[in-house]
DNA sequence: TTGTAGGCGTTATCAA
DNA sequence: TTGATAACGCCTACAA
């Protein structure tokens, strides 16, 4: 474990100075082309990399983003993978470290990320429809992007899966199929104003409306359990319910299985519709009909968007909303009139 | 976005040196408790944070680990997110920045990260038996931990799942059941030297040895589609195949259908053994019975040790093999000692 | 086209 | 118990 070669190795055995090399290693014109290759020899041999930390403390630049995930919030989804994944690509690619934190933050230690410079900026998960974090951030002027937004989004840059549409989306498939009465679980936060949880809900009250059908409407958690012990008791209940809508990416599957325990099979005599990963539906028995969620896209965009804003002195603030797309698999089916 | 205080405008308010300042943000004894407590009135006042690329450059290391994980490899599972979080937890409360590396890297860009000092040490994930990053690592006496581990790892610090042992109880629990005919779809990579499949397979062959049963053996790629053409293959070929395990976390669902769709039903006349998470174990349908990987454990574990490593000279490496624990849940039956 | 010199914000080594 | 001062490795005016 030698100690790396410096700038001042390569420049000693180029026989040049310090700046010269410097120059080469930020394709700076105004090199001789003989220079350049003697300089680029030694680098080679010396097996030379520029000390990162030292490049960023003369630049000021981190060079470094980070994703904010604080992993208390909703459990486990096969999401969160996707979202890293597209994120740290993009932040590779672009030449950026890519970080991950899953310890909640504190508004001090939030800020004490910029300060400190850890990061040059932040991507921002979970996010709440009136998120402290956004208005501490804000009021900085420190950037970052929101994976979600919020109430108030003007001069933000923020990706979001249009959850409202979504749901007419799911409603109108239904609806369309013949079901009449049909359920919807939600996830717990909705009053919190986590973003999907509360925008879903108002997709879904608007659906309800619009097509004249009388809501069924929970809030979970998003576990197996909860979801099996709340769809049995949306069936005791709803004896008219032929349909249900989730937002639990993985539980739902809780929910198949207390129809099918009820003997209702899943899809002739109940059908299921999801918010989820194209793959996890398709992991699931019945393949869902899901209205899909393009999780690495939303990463790699939501990198993207943040790099650019870092590199970019006059880059304009996007909010980006996905269109919903909704793919018919295995899980729905005509509702039967006569009865369940 | 006004320029965050440094230690000098720390020091110029509490009316002392630079030096003074310094010893007091890092602990170190002999500093008048009137001077510390002026000093960390005027840190308060100031909101100052040190520039941690600064305390790096001067301190010589980079307080980051990373994860590398070439996204290329398998495709989804739902282990990667676990183990990510688990790392960026233990990475977090340590005080060092945990970084998300998808991206392959050649033996270039690996020594480049130490070399510019980007990261103080890495945890390799999909580890072969010969690796290539270990070899070169281990050369140059650069700090890593291994997720998985290799053919000779004195001196090495590893985590592993001991996948022959886990085969084992797979078999063991089939056999019991009464199952003679048990087949073995494993990851692709086993010829490759991939870890996890190819000491599956061995374990797999010991245990055909060691219950004197015949082998039926298959590798795949992870997708649903695949292992569902492989399950039906397998069974037309093996009309006395009643039971199968695999190593494919998500996709072991298309075997799942391959054998509903064949009219088997799953456990009664058809028992199926994965090796996955306990999460994921319940989000299929029936629940599976498995060994479960403990990959948040495994994530959390490798942090530790690099931790430990690169904070004490004299920390002996370790190869840590986890021994696997079978859940037993609706997935696996006696088998029918009539036919299929 | 190239080099000199100062600075980035800390830590570490000596003196005082 | 404190404080100069020299690193750390690189970038960047400015000068030559």
């Amino acid at each position: 474990m030698s100690k790396p070669a410096t700038i001042t190795d390569v420049a000693r055995l180029a026989g040049v100075s310090i700046t010269t090399v410097s120059r080469i290693l930020n394709n700076k014109p105004d090199v001789a082309q003989a220079t350049r290759q003697r300089v680029l020899d030694a680098i080679q041999q010396l097996n030379f990399t520029p000390h990162v930390q030292a490049q960023r403390l003369a630049a000021g630049k981190s060079q470094s983003i980070a994703v904010l995930y604080p992993s208390d919030s909703l459990g486990f989804t096969e999401l969160e993978f996707e979202f890293f994944v597209g994120a740290s690509q993009v932040a590779t690619k672009a030449g950026f470290l890519f970080n991950l934190i899953v310890t909640p933050m504190n508004e001090q230690t939030l800020l004490n990320l910029y300060r400190s410079n850890q990061v040059d900026g932040v991507i921002l998960m979970e996010v709440h429809l009136n998120d402290r974090r956004v208005a501490v951030l804000r009021e900085r002027g420190y950037p970052f992007v929101l994976i979600g937004r919020c109430t108030e989004n003007t001069g933000l840059s923020t990706i979001d899966l249009d959850f409202e549409t979504a749901m007419l989306l799911a409603c109108e498939h239904l609806y369309s199929l013949g079901h009449r009465h049909i359920g919807f679980t939600n996830l717990i936060g909705a009053r919190a104003g986590y973003g999907p949880a509360i925008r879903s809900l108002w997709g879904y009250q608007r659906a309800c409306e619009q097509f004249g059908i009388e809501p069924i409407y929970r809030e979970l958690k998003p576990t197996i359990d909860e979801l099996y012990r709340a769809t049995e008791a949306l069936l005791d209940e709803q004896p008219g319910m032929t349909a249900m809508i989730t937002l639990h990416t993985g539980p739902l599957v809780g929910a198949i299985r207390a129809a099918q325990n009820r003997g209702l099979c899943v899809p002739d005599q109940f059908s299921i519709v999801g918010i989820l990963s194209d793959q996890m539906a398709q992991f699931i028995s019945p393949p869902l009909t899901a209205i899909s969620f393009p999780a690495q896209l939303m990463g790699s965009r939501a990198a993207q968007m943040l790099i650019r804003k870092l590199q970019d002195a006059d880059y304009e603030d996007k909010q980006v909303l996905l269109k919903p797309r909704l793919v018919i698999r295995d899980s729905t089916a005509p509702a039967r009139t006569s009865e369940r």
